[in-house]
DNA sequence: GTGAAAGCGCTAACAC
DNA sequence: GTGTTAGCGCTTTCAC
């Protein structure tokens, strides 16, 4: 066995004049394109065995005009549901023979968004799955559709292009409905950066006040830090109108217990807080969190599939909806001046 | 202004033909390997921008036989320390100029390694960035490493391997003395999966046991999943010699720690816990954590910049170590029955 | 089935 | 400086 030399890599002709044939029959056995006999198939099969041949994905991409690597376009990589969404992604591309490459957009500007989708097309991909999760990424898909075939993973369904949903607005009002259902007079929330104008969250939290016929407190908004959370909840904690609390998401709810718990205030006793996605460490908070479960990874497998799908010009999946269920846990319970409704 | 066909893209001869000059001079303003003209090469600037012009990704690997990608290859995307470092790897990447694929290795075993291995080496990147965390980056550094320029990113220093370093055993040594200085006989250790034979936090805990002549007492073993913390938690609360505890991670001390508290113990009172990382979530924890910090988007970045040195053929950097700071906070305490050594 | 010939979009080497 | 000529390593016609 010859070890490949790091500076002359093997190459599709060395494999086929070691095994005897033809460059293009080498290419057919690799590819499938057409029938190669058995004997000169596994001679071609031993050539490129004993030669530690791969193919060069620059060459094949640009001979055959269509490349085996999907682009995943995200705000970030690294935050709980980003990065469980992408692993889902990876996962299924993986799975189905594509090489993931990542493109971040970090802000919604034109320079930025420009340079994502150059990025992106430069390296002539199979497709693109894009994080509709924050403006960078609204801003991506819209730069990119009309250009490659994109799939969006988001939180709130959208038309007019191919996607996988996480429907949030069902869970967020159902979330707010069982805070009231303990007998709270209303629900505050506390938003994380939004992708749009207004995220599922918020508006099915905002729907079940509606609903009930209660009006829509004013939003604290945080960002994805939970110390900015702990702020929150140490000013909250001065507001005694504020007894429940649902918020966009689990380490925001961990930070502003956090900082109810410092100014004094208890939880659920005093404020009761809900949180957002089921993160791993939700169960092991003390208290432990209320909250609905986003299965982040399989929405990224869902939007690889319906990717998938496009490209092999399957018939479209149809809107992929998951709805998320909702955890009843320590941290909310009834308020201390009311007994529950029913 | 005329949006690119989806089905016909624009290549460099449709530029060099609109701006009037040859193919190679629309490459040597794009490459700038040589100098052009003012007045052509503002005309092929024009043309370039006029036709929404991108090189393709694939004909220039192919023809200069360099391409501006690396790979990231790890054993996992999502958990903390490994989206972390994948994110400062991209970061810096990106500003340097280079986009990033990547490949995950699930385990060490034959055929995914190799699979990893032929995933990376087709798509001829610049150069690979390992996440040595765990028995797969292990095995996917040392198949890569000949064929590639490698830089590995670990927990512990080791030879022959261009690295970028953040040493976990001084902050374990140092945590575990911190423990031992507020009077515990001893302190156990809950281990995560570790990339060897024995991780840096290990080994600086069992050093520092070492030095100060105490009986190192058996290792436990938990998985990733905070809940096999839980598990553990809920065992030692009946073991009385249990006072104090350092953990491989923070995720897997919030899970002791909750463990420990439904079986009945409290933290720190009845048994300190240490944990690892400074996850963002440690300091809101209740109790908050006494951890080390780590900067695993640093460790990334480091990396990034060994790689850039080691394709200049730049002056290698020195070994880059970063030495993690130790954070005392609410999880650990004195024992019940016992005064502080000093 | 299989080889010869052409070409994917670009850069490198070479003349001028 | 600039155009011409050759490839890079493959896949794709197209004959046979």
């Amino acid at each position: 066995m010859t070890p490949p030399r790091r500076d002359k890599p093997v190459t599709i002709s060395d494999v086929a004049q070691l095994a005897g044939v033809s460059v293009p029959t080498v290419s057919r056995v690799l590819t499938g394109a057409a029938k190669v006999s058995e004997g000169r198939r596994s001679r071609v099969l031993d050539a490129i065995a004993e030669l530690g041949y791969r193919p060069s994905a620059a060459a094949q991409t640009l001979a055959s005009r269509r490349s085996n690597v999907i682009g995943i376009v995200a705000g970030n990589t690294s935050r709980y549901g980003y990065a469980e969404a992408i692993r889902g992604v990876e996962e299924s591309a993986r799975a189905a023979g594509f090489l993931s490459f990542i493109v971040v957009v970090e802000t919604a500007e034109q320079d930025d968004v420009a340079a994502a989708t150059d990025a992106v097309l430069r390296q002539s991909p199979a497709g693109v799955v894009v994080l509709k999760f924050d403006p960078p990424g609204v801003a991506a898909l819209a730069a990119l559709q009309p250009h490659i075939p994109v799939v969006a993973l988001s939180g709130v369904p959208e038309s007019g292009v191919p996607q996988a949903v996480l429907d949030e607005s069902h869970a967020a009002a159902a979330l707010t409905r069982h805070l009231l259902g303990l007998g709270h007079r209303t629900v505050h929330h506390v938003r994380v950066p939004p992708s749009g104008k207004e995220d599922g969250r918020t508006s099915g939290w905002r729907h079940a006040l509606n609903e009930a016929g209660i009006a829509v407190p004013e939003i604290r908004d945080v960002s994805w830090d939970p110390r900015s959370a702990y702020e929150v909840g140490v000013a909250i904690a001065g507001e005694s109108d504020v007894t429940a609390v649902l918020c966009g998401n689990d380490e925001t709810a961990m930070g502003l217990i956090r900082g109810l718990h410092d100014a004094g205030k208890r939880v659920p006793d005093d404020v009761s807080v809900a949180g957002f996605d089921d993160h791993p460490l939700a169960a092991m908070f003390l208290p432990s969190l209320t909250t609905a479960r986003q299965d982040f990874a399989e929405l990224g497998r869902h939007g690889m599939a319906q990717l998938d799908a496009l490209l092999t010009g399957a018939a479209p999946l149809a809107l992929d909806t998951v709805d998320p269920p909702v955890l009843i846990r320590e941290s909310t319970a009834a308020p201390r001046d009311a007994a529950p409704r029913d």
